[in-house]
DNA sequence: CACAAATTACTTGTGCACAATCTAATTGGT
DNA sequence: ACCAATTAGATTGTGCACAAGTAATTTGTG
C-alpha cells in the first residue's frame, strides 16, 4: 500500500493524458506525412474545411492557440499553397486566411484519415459499444479542458 | 445530421486530446513556476523521486521521450543542482542521474500539487465517485497509449 | 476632433518533442 | 583476438507552444 503515494508517476492524471496525446500525434504523424501535412497543421486546415475566411484570431480560439503558434506555422501553410493570408480590406488589422484550391482539394484525401486511426487506436468502428466509448471518451475529455480553462481564467482575479 | 461528418473538428478524439493535455500543462505551470521547475523537467523528477540514480534510458522508457529531449533537459537540471550526471563505471556508455539533496528536498514542496491540480481539475478529492471517475479516466488513456504504441511498433514488420 | 485604451497580428526568445545522424563503448560470433 | 553489430547517449535541425513585448489599426470617450 506504499503504493498510493500521490506523486507516483502511474496515479497522475496528468502523465496519462501528456503520453497518450503524444503517442497520437506520432500515430498521425506517418499519416499525414503523404499529405505533407504535420498534425498541428491538419488541425488548421479541419477547422478551414468547415469554415473558410477565418482571421487568425477565430483560428486560435478554436484550437487554443495563439499567434506566437500560428503565424509562423500559417506562413508555412501559406508557402505549402494550401492557404493564402490576405489582410482585411475593412479592417486592416486582421488577416483572413483562404483555402486555395490546393488547400480544399486536400480535403478528399484526409477523409479517410480518421478510419485509419480508429484502428490503430483499438477502437471498433463497426461496435457501437466500441464507438460510445470513444464518444465518451472524448467528451469527458472536452469537459475536462473547459474546465481547466474556465478555472484558469478566472484564478488571476480571485 | 451533417454535423455528423467524421473530419468535424468536435468529432475528433484527437483534438480532445492534445488540447486537454496542453490545457493541464498551461495548469502546471504557474504551480510548478515556484518550484523552478517546468512541466517535463517535473515528470522527470517524479521519476527519479521513485528511483534514483537511473540511465538516461530509463528515465526515457518511462516517459517516452528519446535522448534527444533527455539530454538537454537533464543539463538544465543538473545545471539548476538538482540532479547530477555520472557516467557508469562499469559501463562507460551510460550516464546515470543521481538526485541532489536539493533535487531530493524539492519533492516535500511538490507535495502539494497533485491537490492543487485536482482541484482546477473539478474533481473533487472527497468524493468517492468523483475520484473513481479520475481513475478510470486515467486507465482508459493510459490504455490507449499501450495500444497506440503497440501498434505503431508492429506496423513496419507486418 | 483628440487621444487613451483596446484589438490584431507579428516578433523574439526559451523550451520541449522528435527524426536523423554521429561517436564512443560494449557485445557477440568466429 | 578480431571485427561486425549493437547499444548509450549526444548532436543537429525542424517545428511546434507559449510568454512577453512591439507596431499598426481601430474603437470608445470626453
Amino acid at each position: 500500500m506504499a503504493q498510493r503515494d500521490p506523486l507516483q508517476l502511474d496515479e497522475q492524471l496528468c502523465f496519462a493524458l501528456y503520453n497518450a496525446s503524444r503517442a497520437l500525434t506520432r500515430t498521425y504523424a506517418p499519416l499525414l506525412e503523404p499529405l505533407g501535412l504535420t498534425y498541428p497543421r491538419y488541425l488548421v486546415l479541419l477547422v478551414l474545411w468547415e469554415r473558410d475566411a477565418l482571421a487568425v484570431r477565430q483560428i486560435g480560439e478554436r484550437l487554443a492557440l495563439d499567434s506566437g503558434t500560428l503565424t509562423p506555422l500559417l506562413k508555412r501553410l501559406a508557402q505549402q499553397g494550401l492557404v493564402e493570408r490576405r489582410r482585411g480590406s475593412d479592417d486592416e488589422r486582421i488577416v483572413r486566411i483562404h483555402l486555395t484550391p490546393d488547400g480544399r482539394a486536400l480535403r478528399a484525401k484526409a477523409r479517410k484519415l480518421p478510419f485509419e486511426i480508429a484502428c490503430h487506436t483499438g477502437y471498433d468502428v463497426t461496435s457501437e459499444r466500441s464507438m460510445r466509448e470513444l464518444v465518451r471518451l472524448r467528451e469527458e475529455l472536452t469537459a475536462l479542458a473547459r474546465r481547466l480553462s474556465a478555472h484558469d481564467a478566472d484564478e488571476p482575479a480571485a
